[in-house]
DNA sequence: TTCTAGTATATTGTACGCAATTAATTAGTT
DNA sequence: AACTAATTAATTGCGTACAATATACTAGAA
């Protein structure tokens, strides 16, 4: 099986694009989320909380595609600045559940209102932003099903 | 001003998508780079310094968009694996000078068929490749140039 | 030249992210 | 009931990211 010999730039690849956006976005929801104290991670585990209240530990991390070694401190972390409760299942006591706090719930609107402004800054119309997200997502698919190791690498040991 | 009170579901998100697609992507390197032993944030190390080299630490900062706070101990452990020499400049001693070794420049072919031969499990053609890109680069751009600072938090301390 | 301002890198502290392992619990088999 | 396999969280170890600070050095002004 012959081999590309095609050169790589590194702004030519798709994934350095992602990669950059991700972190302008990380950066651009660092600030909007300041007011409440609130990191993205933490933010996208209101989102999945907000939709579906409680969740165990592992739907969560199904939810926002984390495990337990991140979620945990996490989730730890959250339950002190009062965002969320964690409890042992009385049923499985392996499971623990996740359910949002009274603060969560108040805080909803307000903070679906600050972040709403705050993305309006960007100027995107509905439709570009929804065809983005849809484009992203298409190459996200294709990423999850190609599997490197299907290709085995013969050459030297470096 | 009035605010939007639109409802913000996870899985609409731009942001969340581009969070999700940019993780498969460095899974997705992970297992390609696994033979070389190299993580993502020192492919796109290497990758910059093929395109030139040597440069100091701000300068390979600047390309790819990380500190020296993130980079020094990268360097390091690239430094460690034999990628890269550091060299205190002569001329001005608070400048050091990162330049590819031997082994990364006789390793770039190699690296290079081989990352290639990975990406072509994407099954993206190359006009469906640079489309996406181009999307990608285009909202990176609106939120690089979106400040959530101008939009005044008055709502309740939480 | 001496003081000061600016610049480049390194360090510190906090928070992910994930592979690999461990510990606790439950379910299934005999 | 006793043993085994499977499941769920928590823990450990390593490598980013980045804000904030510290340190070392250079350049420019008086």
């Amino acid at each position: 099986m012959a081999s590309s010999n095609k050169n790589i730039l590194l702004d030519e690849q798709l994934c350095f694009a992602l990669y950059t956006a991700n972190k302008r976005f990380n950066h651009f929801y660092a600030e909007a989320l300041a007011p409440f104290k609130l990191t993205y991670p933490q933010y996208i585990t209101l989102l999945a909380l907000w939709e579906n209240s409680p969740m165990t530990v592992r739907e969560l991390g199904s939810h926002v595609n984390l495990d337990s070694g991140t979620l945990t401190p996490l989730l730890k972390r959250m339950q002190t600045q009062g965002w969320v409760e964690r409890k042992r299942d009385a049923a499985d006591e392996r499971q623990v559940n996740i359910s949002l706090s009274q603060k969560a719930i108040d805080a909803k609107p307000t903070i679906f209102s600050h972040v709403n402004e705050c993305m309006s800054l960007l100027g995107m119309d509905e439709q570009t932003y929804n065809a983005t997200r849809e484009t992203v997502k298409f190459a996200a698919e294709r990423i999850k099903n190609a599997d490197p190791k299907k290709v085995d690498y013969q050459g030297p040991k470096l």
